[in-house]
DNA sequence: CGCAACATTGCACGGACTGCACCTTTCGCG
DNA sequence: CGCGAAAGGTGCAGTCCGTGCAATGTTGCG
């Protein structure tokens, strides 16, 4: 399927581009680097960089377009019988696992780094909201309703977007002791209740 | 308070530069318009733009930082016995009513525009979630819970952005023909009712 | 009027990003 | 195995963005 040495390299020096942008900017802060400054590390010209990524600012954050659509298709793929609040619950479950899981600690060093670019904020919530609108999309079909005139989908969209990345944040400010599926896990509770001020 | 012929005159050429800026990218889109073009159209030097917008994109966008703490200012103003949610959609009623009744067609120009240009959207919501950082605070402190660890305050505060830009979405789909205010009211309708799907 | 504060401007510079042309590597196929 | 096509890597030249500095006007105030 993904076979082919082709193919593997890509990945590799993406991998490496990321993470050669992701320390140096952790290092010696975001314009304390330039483009120049990471192809080196990565073993790469200068200008094979814009080949990977169309952004110094996109390098750092280095999320694929590719993995932008997969909330929707799996939110797709949940049993109609689930309510979208359920299905989507259970699509966050599984993210959130992931990105806990993920290789490394490349989502604790990418989430330092951004916490401290509110530039880089701008471009991670930038990906959020492009899977946002594919995931409206995908609301509108499951509830019948359209994305232009209802605000249901489009909502329902954006409020699970804020849900995860609420979920990052508490989990950025645990010192990623947290457990993060429980976090969002939260954040869905209070949603589902219809945001009542907490007890205390 | 703001008079002074200076005062005056920098408001002016700021909306002035913000107004060439949003009409050439309208005609010419983002890329076809430099930052020479919009100075040139404002009279003034290029090197003035960067005075007043530390970005191009940020002209086109054209909302001033003073405006951000706003929306938290006007929530810790709020009578104490009203719910943050009670107190947060009686803040949005009133900034729905000012963005629609602005002078000029101002928003909706840039709505269309922003819509055409997601790295103006990125910049839109950069905005937003630095008001809701302030929000999160003012938030936290009238439920007594901490912005680190607690979700509560983080969740809510981008839940309201959602909700607010999810009423700009749907109010830029009707072509400006409903009501602003009513649609984020709406929004917050669904959400204080936890998000059910709609029924057919 | 005259001075101090502030705004505008030109200049020069470094870095981001792109189109183009050329070279090297990989792949598919006989 | 080897050859031709396709795709990635690289260098070059150029445009535009954004910034520090220094010079020049303009405004406000005593």
């Amino acid at each position: 399927m993904t076979s082919g040495l082709r193919e593997r390299k890509k990945l590799a020096t993406r991998l490496a581009l990321h993470q050669a942008a992701l320390q140096l900017v952790a290092e010696h802060g975001l314009d304390g680097v330039s483009v120049d400054d990471i192809a080196a590390r990565a073993d790469v010209s200068p200008r094979t960089f814009f080949n990977y990524f169309p952004t110094k600012d996109d390098a750092v954050v280095g999320i694929d377009a590719s993995a932008v659509g997969q909330a929707a298709e799996r939110f797709a793929a949940r049993p109609a019988s689930e309510s979208p609040v359920e299905a989507l619950r259970a699509v966050h479950a599984l993210q959130a696992a992931e990105m806990a899981d993920e290789p490394e600690t490349l989502w604790p060093l990418r989430l330092r780094v951004i916490d401290e670019h509110p530039v880089l904020l701008a471009r991670l919530h930038a990906v959020f909201a492009s899977a946002e609108r594919a995931l409206a999309e995908a609301i509108a079909a499951r509830t019948g309703t359209t994305v232009g005139p209802d605000v249901y989908p489009t909502l329902l969209a954006a409020v699970s977007g804020a849900a995860l990345r609420c979920g990052l944040h508490a989990w950025l400010a645990s010192d990623f002791t947290a457990s993060l599926p429980a976090l969002v896990d939260e954040a869905w509770d209070v949603l589902a209740a219809g945001l009542p001020a907490p007890r205390r």
